[in-house]
RNA sequence: GCCUAUGUAGCUCAGUUGGUCAGAGCAGCUGAUUUGUAAUCAGCCGGUCGGCGGUUCGAAUCCGUCCAUAGGCUCCA
């Protein structure tokens, strides 16, 4: 007998070689009939794989995070398994599960799959899913495994198969499908009742750029059709939030052909709210002790040589800028780092002046490849709200808690709630791949380590992540579409401090190198900006918006009034325009909605009676009415309150 | 850069097998209307159908190529 142990610390007795889903049935039906599979001592297995000792189990259903991992990691075999039947003699990759679906890498050979092959693979998966496969685990010899793959002729098992240990190796059988597969799988494909395709993409094998590319078809599946009916819905309203479409609909940036991909034209909304944001920043800088530089957009050759930035993106960026003299060349900054260092080494300094906090948006230029251009989120030319720290290495800890006061600031002026922090730390079996000392490195980890830890940050650790040149802490957020884009970073460099060879004069009187922190809490304003838009869908907070309200006048006998109105929300800093055109009420109500402006002041002739306002919120509609005074009280304590830090 | 799609007026989109197929709505302009919480009416303007080649008596439609965009891959703010 084994003694199972399930979530609720009730312990129950089996016959050993129970299985998840016999303790399942032993509950109920209905729980049998859910169960995907089981996690067995924080391992998640097969439902259906016998436990032959004790064990603390959790039976994983839909509603589990795992369970749905198991689901979609067998949907992706029922995928292949339609794909083999329909393209007979394709070889495959490898097709695991993934955040939302799972993917497959198919080497399809001189066939092709489009979007438009996606209903016939569909249709196939669902025909096959209904014949209730099994799924088989089978342990294998790395010789049986080697011997059934090259049989197939399938190089890319087999490459997997060669780093795998023999005694570890497994296979999983479902209907005509064999796969080298580690699990942990459904009982059979019965649960699966929903199946779409999403997308197919090309994917280098291994994530190689110079090995071949393989054809990665992504799809998902849903125990009902009701549910994939929802995610579909879900992806439409995703694209309603698409700072893409809002950018252009709220006039925020676009592009021209002309002036190039990915070089984005800040519209005069976008430019207000940019500007905006920069003062803000600029502000809460200002109050933290950082000292505003500007430099210019180009360098010499040689400044990008010292700085080492000249061999990351020398090659494949923008080619340096030729002058009328020979053998002289400019390069479009590619990062604003080097000018802020020689800003530094301008004067001797002195240990008194440290730390030095040298902030400018800076505009930087990249060449980024042309199909990773997107959007506002990856651009060719952006501004970075940059600043350099140079601090002492005692200094870091309290100059980090300082950057990060202005990120969360940043957050909650924008109503930011759910962010990751993730912090990057060298790994340490591999010292030989980062520059600095051990002894500073292991002061600047702790110290990020212990900012983290006081502060509540709940950071996700990453060993290995860390720069060449130093640790950092990176704040992400999610796009609509759910990918999570890097904004503000926090990054410590023993890099530029070297090769600029700088120094400060210590108490010493001796010469000390000092320590240096990059860092930008928006990131860049491009990527910011989009993300900001997607964050809000388009209705930015009332202090960032570039109109805060709109007068609309009844008619035409009012428009006096409404400029008088207008004139006072001036007095009061409020930002407004008045709609003038001969339009009936209702009609300007719906373009201020869809133009997202908070706040819809109506006149006619009772307000202008009693010199008043007929306040209507976007998006909520009819607030009363309120004298301008204490409609104007009321923006401008909202927006107090949002900026406050 | 690579894979797979897409590209018709400022925007959103029709356009069946190549032959009155260059259209609609919104926006814009003009005029009428003077309007009370999500669309007043009428008229007008607007496109060498992404660019360039080719096939054809004839191309928005078929083919090639280039550019841009989208979703991925690699890379990063």
């Amino acid at each position: 007998m084994v003694n199972i142990t399930l979530p609720d610390n009730s312990v129950k007795q089996f016959e050993e070689g129970v299985t998840g889903l016999d303790i399942a049935k032993s509950i109920s039906e209905g729980l049998a009939r859910n169960v995907l599979s089981v996690k067995v001592n924080g391992e998640v297995w097969d439902a259906t794989r016998p436990i032959m000792e004790d064990a603390r189990i959790k039976l994983l259903t839909w509603d589990d995070k795992e369970g749905r991992a198991t689901m979609w990691h067998s949907s992706a075999h029922l995928m292949a398994e339609a794909v083999e039947k329909l393209y007979p003699g394709v070889k495959f990759g490898i097709g695991p599960d993934i955040d939302q679906g799972f993917y497959y890498d198919i080497d399809l050979g001189e066939k092709s799959i489009t979007d438009a092959d996606f209903r016939k693979i569909e249709d196939t998966m669902l025909q096959l899913a209904r014949q209730k496969q099994a799924f088989d685990r089978e342990e294998k010899s790395k010789k049986e495994a080697l011997d059934y793959f090259s049989k197939k002729g399938d190089e890319y098992k087999l490459e997997l198969i060669d780093e795998l240990q023999d005694g570890e190796i497994t296979f999983y059988k479902s209907g005509d499908f064999v796969d080298l597969c580690r699990g942990p799988h459904l009982p059979d494909t019965s649960p699966i009742k929903a199946v779409k395709i999403l997308s197919v993409a090309g994917a280098y094998w291994r994530g190689d750029e110079t090995r071949k590319q393989l054809t990665r078809l992504y799809g998902i599946t849903f125990p009902k059709q009701k549910q994939l009916k929802e995610y579909l819905e879900l992806l439409e309203e995703a694209k309603k939030r698409d700072h893409r479409k809002l950018g252009k609909e709220l006039e925020i940036y676009t592009f021209s052909q002309k002036v190039g991909p990915g070089l984005p034209l800040w519209l005069p909304k976008g430019a207000q709210l940019r500007e905006r944001l920069e003062q803000f920043l600029k502000k809460v800088q200002q109050d933290a002790g950082y000292e505003p530089v500007i430099t210019p957009h180009i360098g010499k050759v040689e400044l990008y040589k010292t700085s080492g930035h000249y061999a990351k993106y020398g090659e494949d960026s923008f080619k340096p800028i030729q002058t009328p003299v020979k053998n002289e060349e400019f390069f479009l900054k590619p990062m604003n780092c080097p000018h802020h260092c020689e800003i530094y080494k301008y004067k001797p300094r002195s240990y008194r002046d440290l730390p030095i906090r040298m902030a400018e948006f800076g505009t930087v230029y990249r060449y980024e490849q042309s199909g990773e251009l997107h959007g506002l989120t990856r651009v060719r030319g952006f501004t970075q709200d940059d600043a350099h720290i140079f601090c002492t290495h005692d200094q870091i800890k309290s100059e980090f808690n300082g950057v990060i006061d202005i990120v969360m600031h940043i957050f909650k002026a924008l109503d930011f709630k759910e962010f990751i922090t993730q912090v990057s730390l060298r790994d340490s079996r591999d010292k030989e791949k980062y520059i600095g000392t051990d002894e500073n490195w292991e002061k600047a980890e702790k110290a990020i380590l212990e900012v983290a830890e006081e502060r509540g940050l709940d950071a996700k650790i990453e060993y290995g992540e860390a720069a060449f040149y130093g640790p950092k802490m990176d704040f992400m957020v999610k796009d609509a579409l759910g990918r999570e884009w890097q904004l503000g970073t926090i990054q410590v460099d023993y890099n530029l401090p070297d090769r600029f060879n700088m120094e400060y004069v210590g108490a010493d009187n001796m010469p000390h190198r000092p320590a240096m922190i990059h860092r930008a809490p928006f990131g860049s304003m491009e990527r910011f900006v989009a993300v900001l838009i997607e964050h809000c869908a388009g209705k930015f907070p009332l202090w960032l918006t570039p109109e805060q309200a709109i007068v609309l006048p009844i008619s035409e006998k009012y428009q006096k009034y409404a400029e008088k109105v207008l004139k006072l929300l001036n007095n009061y800093d409020i930002r407004a325009l008045i709609d003038d055109r001969s339009e009936k009420t209702g009609k300007k109500i719906r373009d201020a909605e869809l133009k997202k402006i908070p706040f819809m002041l109506i006149v006619g002739e009772k307000e202008e009676g009693d010199g008043t306002v007929s306040v209507r919120k976007q998006g909520e509609g009819d607030l009363g009415t309120f004298s301008i005074e204490k409609f104007a009280e009321m923006v401008n304590r909202e927006v107090e309150e949002m900026i406050a830090p």
